[in-house]
DNA sequence: TTTAATTACGAAAACGATTTCGGGATTTAA
DNA sequence: TTAAATCCCGAAATCGTTTTCGTAATTAAA
C-alpha cells in the first residue's frame, strides 16, 4: 500500500483537491451528500493527512514539548502521566526531552521547540539553569512556557508548584515533635528554588522551637553524583557530629540515606529518624517504611498542562500571571517513629 | 522577535533563497565565503529551520515514537531512558505515547504514527493487543517497527527482548532450593508472550524437581485493576492452599504482595517467600530487601534504539530479523532467605 | 585563441495540505 | 419573469524548505 494523499483521494472521486480537503473537516461549503463520499473513500483507502503538510499550513503543530532534568525519578514518571491525560483529551501529540541537569543541554533543546515545532512547551528547569534567555526567545514567538515543580525565577511565567517552604517546614518541625535533637536538611542544590525553599523552609521550622541546640551546619548540600553524595552522607552518619534526624530533599538521597545506614547498621528510626520528598510507592514497605512528603506529581503535570493548553486555545489570554500551589502531604511512617 | 525564515534570509543578504539554503546545509554548490556570510547573519538573527517544512520536503521526520502501555512502571521510565540517549546522539525527537494497555487507543495511536509523522516506532504492546493489522500497515509505509520488552508473536519484525522463560525457571529453581514446597507464580496476562513465557519457564522449573507436591494451580491469573489483584492475592495468602513462596511476573504485583503480607501480619521470608521481575531500585531497601529478577530495562531500550536507527538510515537493510536477547539477572536478597 | 570543463549562483518546481476567492447552478424574493 | 441570495464546488495561492536544472562567469585543456 503506497501513500495516498488528497491528490489521490480527489483524483479516485473526480473531485477537486479543495473539495476533499473541505469535506474532510467538514465545511459548510461542501454537502452533506458530497462529504459522505468522501469520507467513505478515506475510510476505506486508509487516508491520514501528512500532519507537516498540515502544521505548515495552519502553523499549528498540535505538539507540545515536556523538558525534564531526569525520567528517572519518580516524581517526573508520575508528572508525564498527568500531563499525557490532558494532552491525550486535546488531541496534542507529546515531545519528550531530558537535559540531564545540563544547561547547554536545555538550551539546545529549547532551541529547537522554536520556529513552530512545538505549540507550547512544560518546563522543569536543570539545576544549572542560570540565565532565561533561551525562554524569553521562546515566548517572543508566542510560544507558551510555563514551568513546573521547578521554577526559575525572575522570569515571568505562569508555574504549577508544591507548597516547598511549608513542607521544608513541617519536616523540620516534625522531627522536633519526635524528639530530635540534631536534625539536618539534605539539599539537592542551592540553585533550584524548589529545594532552597524546602530547605528554608526547614530552617524556620527549626526556629521556632527552642531545641534548635542542633549540629553546627544543619543544611547539608549534596549536589555531586550519587557515588559522591552516598560517601558524603556515610561520612555524616558516622562523623563527629552525627545527626538524629534527616530530611531528604529529593528521592534519592532518601534511598541513599537508607543504603547508607543499612551498610554501617545504624538503626532507622532508633538512632537516626528519617523524612524524604517522595512520591515513591514503595515508601510503606520499605524496610522502615519511609514517612515522606508526598507530592502531588499527577496533579502538578496535569495542572500545568491545562494551563498550558488554556494559553494555546485563545493567544490573548494572559497566562503569564497563573500561579498554581498544589500542597504536598507529610505521610507519617515507622522512620520517624518514637 | 518576529520569525525569521529563509526569504526573510535571504532578503537581507541579497541573496536567492536556494543559495541560503545551500549554504546553511554545507553544499559543495557555495563558495565558502558565501557560506560564511550566510552562518553569520543566520546565528546573528536567530534564524531556525521550520523543522515541519523540512519534514515535508525531504519526507524525514527526524522523529520517532515511543509507544508503552504506562510511564509510572520504573522498567519504562528506565527503558525510555535508553532510548533518549541514542535518538539523542542521532539529533532524534522522541514522541511518548500511552496506551494504558487498551488495544483501541493502541490503534489510534499506531494511525498517528503513519503518513510520515515519524521515522519509526518502538513499540511495547497492551495486554488487550489481539490482531497486528494497525502494524502491518504502518510496515507497508516503510515505517520500521520494533518490539521491546512485549513482543506481539506471529508478526515479523525485530525486537528486543530478555530471556523471560529462562528467568522464570530460575525463579522456580530458586524457590524450591530455598525449600519452597508449594510455590506460585502470579501471572499478569494470559496474552503477553512476555508474560506466558515467564509462567512456562517457572512450570518448567518446576517440573525439573520431584518437589511439585505443590499447589493444584501453581500459576495464578493478576490481570484485574490494582485493586482486584490486591485482594486476589489477600485471599490468596489467607486462603486454605497458602503457598510458602510466590514469583511476581510484573513489578507492581511485587509491592502488593509485600503490602498483602504486612496488612495480614504474614512474614516474609518466613512464612512466605517473595521474588518479583522488577527494576526498582528500592528492592534492597524494602521490608525485607526483596529478591528479584532484575532485567536490563536501560539496555533493551537502548539496543531497540539501535537497531530503529540502523533500520532508519539504510532503508535496504533487512531489520526485521534481528532478534537480541539481554538476559536478566537473579539478584538473591533477603525476602527469600533461608 | 577556441573549446571544454568547472564553479557559483538563481529560477522554479516540488512536498501535501488549507484557504481565499470566484463563478456556475439552483433557490428565493421582488 | 427578473433580480438577488444561496449553495457547491474548483482554481490557485500559500506555508517554508529542498532540490533539480539552467546559466553566466571563470578556469583549464587543446
Amino acid at each position: 500500500m503506497q501513500k495516498v494523499n488528497l491528490k489521490e483521494l480527489a483524483r479516485q472521486l473526480n473531485l477537486s483537491i479543495a473539495t476533499v480537503s473541505k469535506a474532510l473537516r467538514d465545511s459548510h461549503e461542501i454537502s452533506s451528500k458530497t462529504k459522505h463520499i468522501v469520507l467513505e473513500a478515506a475510510a476505506r483507502l486508509n487516508y491520514t493527512p501528512n500532519p507537516y503538510a498540515s502544521s505548515l499550513r495552519r502553523k499549528k503543530s498540535k505538539t507540545i514539548a515536556v523538558i525534564i532534568p531526569e525520567v528517572a525519578d519518580s516524581f517526573f514518571s508520575l508528572a508525564i502521566n498527568g500531563i499525557q491525560s490532558v494532552a491525550e483529551l486535546k488531541g496534542y501529540h507529546v515531545l519528550i526531552y531530558l537535559s540531564h541537569e545540563k544547561f547547554e543541554i536545555e538550551q539546545s533543546i529549547v532551541a529547537a521547540c522554536g520556529s513552530g515545532r512545538v505549540d507550547g512547551v512544560l518546563i522543569s528547569i536543570s539545576k544549572e539553569t542560570c540565565t532565561n534567555d533561551h525562554l524569553t526567545s521562546l515566548q517572543s514567538e508566542n510560544i507558551p512556557v510555563i514551568f513546573f515543580d521547578r521554577e526559575f525565577e525572575n522570569f515571568n511565567t505562569a508555574m504549577v508548584l508544591t507548597n516547598d517552604f511549608e513542607c521544608g517546614k513541617i519536616s523540620a518541625e516534625h522531627l522536633i515533635e519526635t524528639h530530635c535533637k540534631k536534625p539536618v536538611f539534605l539539599s539537592a542544590s542551592t540553585s533550584l528554588p524548589m529545594c532552597t525553599k524546602r530547605s528554608e523552609g526547614f530552617l524556620e521550622g527549626l526556629k521556632k522551637t527552642a531545641a534548635t541546640t542542633g549540629v553546627a551546619e544543619p543544611v547539608i548540600l549534596c549536589n555531586g553524583s550519587d557515588e559522591e553524595n552516598y560517601q558524603k552522607i556515610i561520612q555524616l552518619i558516622t562523623g563527629p557530629d552525627v545527626p538524629d534526624g534527616i530530611v531528604a530533599s529529593v528521592e534519592k538521597l532518601g534511598m541513599q540515606i537508607y543504603l547508607a545506614c543499612q551498610q554501617t547498621g545504624i538503626k532507622i528510626p532508633g538512632q537516626i529518624k528519617v523524612i524524604a520528598f517522595s512520591t515513591n510507592d514503595t515508601a510503606p514497605i520499605l524496610n522502615p517504611s519511609l514517612t515522606t512528603i508526598t507530592q502531588p506529581a499527577f496533579n502538578i503535570g496535569k495542572a500545568a498542562a491545562e494551563i498550558l493548553f488554556k494559553a494555546i486555545d485563545k493567544p490573548n489570554y494572559s497566562y503569564t500571571n497563573e500561579r498554581l500551589v498544589v500542597p504536598s502531604q507529610l505521610v507519617k511512617r515507622d522512620s520517624t517513629r518514637l
